[in-house]
This record gives structure tokens, sequence and C-alpha cells, in this order.
RNA sequence: GGUCCGGUAGCUCAGUUGGAUAGAGCAUCUGCCUUCUAAGCAGACGGUCACGCGUUCGAAUCGCGUCCGGAUCACCA
């Protein structure tokens, strides 16, 4: 049992019995001790004064006396003010280490067959262009909050709905046939996504020229975009790909293959992935008839044009179309068709999309019309809602070229890794081999902690022009604290020495802070789950090193000659280093052995 | 205009169900490498927690109002 508990327990039975009033243990709620105070843990005991009709202070003493002879794990008290501070004995500290040393995974809850069933999704790219910084927040975002809600003991379907049909990937086909002179991505040696990415920004330049002669011919603006002979051949491409032509398919399939390959590899060096992937152009049907389903059971309306709504004035909100008159369907149609596959697939008990708050009027409408429908999971589905990566002079602009290339970004990241280990003269003596894989951790480490470090809900700002730092609160900070504990354990092992009996050492209160924090990580996981926030993993990782590194500099591990203290020692080491692998293993970061 | 979200040190950000004198990093300045890794440690400097009122033993945190910034309110996705 941890101290908390056992001091919840205790102050609750101490009121009981003191004062006659009932309180929930949950309520006591003790928090760690102010370092410029005695103790490790400290109550509030406000809340009791009126029921003791005594001075805080008194009820404070009196408390802390009934702790102290009937609680074992109570060595001493003192009270300041309405605050109790309790001193926990030092012995139960090392059983509270040798439980973390003897639990394995320590922190996480393995999921059963029975636990409920999350769906994240994240990612969610358009094949006409190459994933940008936006889509890395949204990725590690995702994938991290997958791996969280897992290690809450849930069991859980990462999933990826890839927009691989409509107007914006006919406008890339049409240009690359157009200008493309036959290139592939073998032939222009880039990678497909690129490739593709280029032909979609050809054929906005394009158009844009087109516009512009139109308009110079004396047309409006909108008189120009229907004039557009560029823009009919798009749409027409649209037709003939919903008509299944074989020609325009054919091409759609090549060229959304070299898309494919290419988000393939930034996925994989960005450490993410999928257990199932939906394709739009394999949804947006399902879609059509659900709500035709809807339809009949008057669940939705038809207008005189043909066109299909929702009303959903009776829950605040407006009407929605969701067939256009035509009979071609919207966004929200196609999500409402993933969703009734995803449905069929898995036994999902409750679904969280990844998706910037740009998004969430269309979720909070998604959520309403899927639970109309009758998907169980519609009412409670979670928009994961997060803010924007915006750039020193604004947002972040495609067709204004002003977009950070996760590819671009990653390459860059790495490659400043690796200058700066060899500045540092951290490489010597190490194979190239391993330096590439601790650039590559580091650069990347350094790039994940800084977009999952801060509150998913806030818009970030990314200054290309500043690389991402490698000191202070960052990734490569906790990976060198991590490297640097293995360092000390690798060479215990050489000298043989061993973290076996260390229960009979007294610790300081310095190891004593350092176990409690240790102590901290399995209701971190929990409230990282609750909350869904990486962040939450980030900043106690971040904590923990810190905390470790003011017991590294205060004692000097391998030297310490009383074995039974360097046991001691070296057990908080391997405590921290599992901890600190298990947390960054949660935001997707991992952890080198050294650098 | 309606709805939602943000506003904490010069900058980037933490701050748990309301708790003690509001915390880190960067930047600036001062010390510390013959010591297991200096991507580090110790310290200095830096605050009207946007503003006002309220709730109470106690408010950055909760409520109401105001100001500023962002998002959104399509037969776009």
């Amino acid at each position: 049992m941890s101290a908390e508990n056992i001091i919840k327990n205790a102050v609750a039975k101490a009121v009981k019995e003191l004062y006659g009033l009932d309180v929930a243990p949950e309520s006591v709620a003790p928090q760690a001790t102010r370092k410029e105070f005695e103790g490790n843990l400290t109550v509030m005991v406000f809340p009791y004064v009126k029921a003791a009709r005594k001075a805080p202070e008194a009820v404070g003493a009196e408390i802390g006396a009934w702790l102290e002879q009937n609680e074992p794990a109570v060595a001493g008290y003192n009270v300041v003010k309405g605050f109790l501070n309790i001193v926990i004995a030092p012995t139960f500290w090392n059983s509270v280490l040798k439980g973390i040393l003897d639990t394995p995974d320590y922190g996480t809850v393995k999921p059963g067959p029975d636990s409920p069933l999350y769906m994240v999704e994240y990612s969610s790219p358009n094949t006409n262009k190459p994933l940008h910084l936006g889509h890395v927040r949204n990725n590690l975002l995702g994938y991290s909050l997958a791996l969280i809600l897992e290690a809450c003991g849930y069991r859980v379907v990462k999933t990826n709905i890839v927009n691989d049909r409509g107007i914006h990937i006919c406008k890339s086909m049409l240009a690359w046939q157009k200008w493309g002179e036959g290139a592939t991505p073998e032939s222009r040696a880039q990678k497909g996504d690129h490739l593709i990415g280029d032909c979609y920004v050809a054929f906005d330049k394009h158009y844009k020229a087109e516009l512009a002669e139109l308009k110079a011919k004396g047309m409006t603006d909108e008189e120009a975009e229907a004039a557009s002979t560029l823009m009919k051949e798009a749409r027409e491409m649209l037709r003939k790909w919903e008509a299944g032509d074989a020609e325009v398919r054919a091409l759609w399939e090549k060229m959304n293959s070299w898309v494919y390959a290419g988000f393939d590899e930034t996925y994989r060096r960005m450490g993410v992935g999928f257990d199932k992937i939906y394709y739009e152009s394999r949804t947006y049907l399902d879609g059509k008839a659900k709500v035709l389903e809807g339809l009949e059971k008057g669940i939705m309306y038809r207008r005189d044009d043909g066109s299909v709504w929702a009303d959903l004035t009776g829950d605040g909100l407006d009407h929605k179309l969701l067939l256009r008159s035509d009979g071609t369907s919207v966004y929200m149609t196609q999500d409402i068709g993933t969703a009734a596959q995803r449905y069929a697939d898995y036994p999902i008990d409750r679904m969280v999309y990844v998706v910037g708050n740009e998004q969430e009027y269309h979720f909070k409408v998604l959520s309403l019309i899927l639970d109309k429908l009758g998907f169980k999971w519609g009412k409670d589905l979670v928009h994961f809602s997060y803010g924007m990566v915006e750039l020193p002079n604004g947002k972040m602009k495609s067709r204004e070229g002003t977009v950070v290339d996760a590819d671009d970004l990653m390459e860059s990241m790495v490659a400043d890794a690796r200058k700066v280990s060899a500045e540092l003269g951290k490489t010597d003596g190490l194979t190239d081999a391993e330096i590439d894989a601790i650039s590559e951790m580091v650069g990347l480490g350094a790039l994940k902690y800084f977009l999952l470090k801060v509150d998913p809900r806030k818009n970030m700002t990314f200054n290309p022009a500043e690389s991402i730092d490698f000191n202070g609160n960052t990734g490569p900070f906790i990976q060198y604290t991590y490297a640097r504990i293995r360092s000390v354990l690798r060479r215990a092992a050489e000298a043989g020495m061993t973290v076996a009996d260390y229960s009979a050492v007294i610790p300081n209160d310095k190891e004593i802070a350092l176990v409690q924090r240790l102590a901290d990580f399995p209701a971190t996981v929990a409230e990282a789950g609750r909350r869904f926030s990486p962040a939450l993993i980030a900043n106690y990782a971040y904590e923990l090193v810190k905390e470790y590194n003011q017991f590294y500099h205060d004692c000097s591990i391998l030297r310490e000659e009383d074995a039974a203290v360097r046991s001691l020692r070296l057990a908080l080491s391997e405590a921290t280093a599992r901890t600190v692998s298990t947390a960054m293993g949660l935001l997707g970061i991992s952890v080198p052995e050294r650098m």
C-alpha cells in the first residue's frame, strides 16, 4: 500500500475517533511536503476544525499524535498553521522501493480480454501532399495517447482514415498527366508523397495563372472560377473516378501507391503505426447508405431539391447537410460511413478522434448524428482536440510554401543531434552504426518531447530558425540522464557490485524525495489516461530525472564504501532508469544506453 | 454577433480534487570538469498569475462580468 493511501485511511480513522466526524479517506488528499518543511506528506486539517471546535494548530497536533501512536508507518510529525507535516518511517520507503523494483512493467496495467476497447484515430492524411509539422503533432499525440490508454489497462486499436478520394487528388493526377512527363519516384529519386505534393503545387500554380488570365479579360473572381478549364477537367476526372472509369482508377491507384510508400517511410521514422487503416474511398458509400437508412426511419429529412439533412435544432445546433442535391456525399457522410465500418469491425466502447480544434463543431455534430443512428459510442465519442502549430510569422500555408515538411524536419533534427554529439565529443570511439542510432534517438527525442510536453489544447509556436533545444526541459536531457544511469549500472555490474541488500539502509532526504517521486508514477499514468494528457507524462519524466540528478550529484555511488548504502543507491538508479524508460516509452521516445 | 478554447517571468511553458513564500527551461550574470558522462550541478536576476467583483479559513485554480488572442458557425475537407 502506498504511503498516501495509508495516511488517507489513518487520518480518516483518527478524525472519527477524535472528533466523531465521518470523512471519506479519499477526501484527505495528502500531498508531498514542501522542501522547506520537515516531513514527507502533508495533510490539511482545516476541514476538521469545525467539528473539533479547536484551533487548527491544536487539531493538527492531536491528529499527528494519534497517527504517531497508532500508525507504524508514521515516525513523527510537526504542525505549521493548519498544515500537518507527517514524517514517514525511513524503513517504509525501503519497502516502497522494493515494491517498485519487484513489479514488472511498473506503473502500467495490463489490459484483459474484457477490458473496455478504445479506438484511437489519428493522422488522417490527404493523399495529395506530404505530411507536415501539423501532422507530426497529430501523429505524436495520437500514438502517445494510444500507448497511455493501453498502459491504463484498456484494449486499444490504433486507426487511421486516409482521405484518398476527392477533388484534391484529382488535381494532382491531372497535373501529373499534363506536366509530370511520366515522372516516377524512381526516376526522380524522390519520395512518392513529395512527388505528388509537387504535382498539387503545379496544379495550383497553373490554376492561379489561368484565373489571372481570365480576370485580365474582365471576369470577376466567381466568373473566372466557373470558366476555368483546369478546374473543369479536374471535376470531370472526379466524375469519371466515381463512375469507375478504368483509366482514371488505374492512375489513381498508381499515384496513391506512391504516396503510401512515402507515408510509410515517414511513419516508420517517426515511430508511429496503426492496427487498422481505413480508406475513404471504401467507406464513403456506406455513409450514403447509412444516411438513406436514417431517412427511411425518419431521423433525416429530404428537401425539395433532393438534398438530405439532419435537424439538430433540438440539440441547440442547426440543420446539417448530409447528402447534396446531386446525391453526392459530404465530409460528414464519409465519417458516418467510416464509423459504420469500424463498428462492424470492432466492439468499440469508446471512440477517440485525434483531430485539430478547428473541427470541434464537426465532431459535435457527428456525435449527435451517430447517436441518432444508433451507434452506442456515438454520444460520448471523444474529440481529442489540439491546437495548431504556428510559425513565428503566422500559420502554415501550403500554398505560400511556408509549411514545415515532416521529413525535412526529422532529418534536420537528427543532423543537429549528430553535430552536437560530435562537438561535445560524445561519439568518440563509437562505430558509425552506433552514432547513427544515437543521433536518430536524440534528434527525434528532442522533436517529440518538444511537441508533447505542452498542453495539447494550446496553440504552439515553432521557430524553424531556432533549432529545438537539447538542454533544459527537453527530450535529450531526459535521455542523457537515462544514459548516465545506465553507465553507472554497467560499471557497477563490471565491478561485481550488487543491488541485492538495500532494505536495511536508512535513506536521506534526497533519496526519500526520489522514492516518493517514483511512487507517484502509477497515479500519473492513470491520470494521464483519464485526462488524455501525454504532457502529464512528459513533465513527470522531467521532474523525475531532475530529482535523480539532485540525488546523483549529492553522493558518489560507485565509491560509496558502505556496501548496503551503495546497494541502495544502485537500486534507486535502477528503479529510476526503468521508470524513465517506461515514461518515455509512453511518449513514443526511445532512450539510448549511452550518449 | 452566437458557441468553444486560450491569456502565468523578456521568451517557451509547468502548476494535480482550491492549500504554505507561484515553479522549470531559455536568455543575462556568478561559481563548479585530476571526481561514476559538464547535453550537467549550485546560485543570482526576473511576477499586479490579462482586469474587476464574488464564493471562503484560504483562489493562478471555482462563479459572474470586462478586455485581448485564436478557432468555428458551407451543397469545402
